[in-house]
DNA sequence: ATGGTGGGCCTCCCA
């Protein structure tokens, strides 16, 4: 069962390179952040026609998830508890029947927070609070739960080219690390971290050259329950990705469950 | 180096 994660960053803009990336690593599952796109304009044709279930939970111009997945999908839930008033569109859960019996797999975007002291970066903390307690509970069925996404966390030094440029950046503070790491406390395992001490990047921004310095940081994270966790057989991140052309400036990054 | 690049979309917002 290989399980994906990609901030595509526009699914409009990248639907070329998702479809190439689709038949190239041939996830059961994909995770799709940052579409931009309201449902009634995601191409979901294009996706199906690869063999793919569609469901997604856009909204116009900015954030959105979606996944994709050859298994049918008993059960989606959208939005995140814990604040009806939230109206982003940064979460959605699947739910699906293996032969292993139930697999959870949510889709989520971690708001980025940005500046330090504004409101953006309350609500940051606020929905890392909300993320924590609906983590917390999905843990008590006792299944294998992935969640997958674009944290907008740096989780360790080792995981930025440059970590001191980050120092008064949202994704990077103590107030950031430490939610995220309540959330390892929890009992969800960092995916790509428990299969390699490798220095892995899963973003380089657009700008001053980054992708060719290897100026990158590594934001897309794989959480996985016990469950889960017991029947990891590998972890990857998918950098060739980054250097085709019109990429995202986020790369996939892909597991493999027995 | 207080710029730089890119997507969405219509005037700037977001990253």
């Amino acid at each position: 069962m290989k399980i994906a994660t990609w901030n595509i960053n526009g699914v409009k803009a990248r639907i070329d390179n998702l479809l190439t990336w689709l038949k190239e690593s041939q996830p059961d599952i994909a995770c799709l952040q940052e579409i931009k796109s309201v449902d009634d304009q995601f191409p979901r044709m294009e996706i199906e026609s690869l063999g793919y279930h569609v469901e997604t939970h856009g909204q116009k111009g900015f954030n959105g998830v979606a996944i994709l997945s050859k298994l049918r999908f008993d059960e989606v839930n959208r939005r995140l508890p814990g604040d009806d008033s939230d109206e982003q569109a940064r979460f959605m859960e699947g739910v699906f029947s293996t032969e292993r019996g139930a697999l959870r797999v949510v889709s989520l975007y971690l708001p980025n927070g940005n500046p330090l002291g504004s409101e953006k970066f309350l609500y940051k903390l606020a929905w890392m609070d909300r993320l924590e307690r609906w983590a917390a509970d999905r843990l008590m069925l006792e299944e294998p739960i992935v969640l997958a996404g674009d944290y907008n966390v740096i989780p360790q030094p080792e995981d930025a080219k440059n970590p001191e440029a980050w120092l008064n950046d949202a994704l990077f503070q103590p107030e950031s690390r430490g939610a995220f790491r309540r959330l390892a406390n929890l009992g969800f395992t960092d995916a790509v971290r428990a299969s390699t001490d490798d220095v892995l990047y899963t973003f380089w921004d657009y700008q001053a050259g980054a992708w060719q310095k290897n100026n990158g940081i590594r934001i897309d994270h794989l959480m996985l329950s016990p469950e889960a966790a017991d029947r990891l057989a590998a972890a990857s991140v998918e950098k060739h990705v980054r250097a085709w052309e019109k990429p995202s400036d986020h790369v996939p990054v892909v597991i493999e469950l027995n």
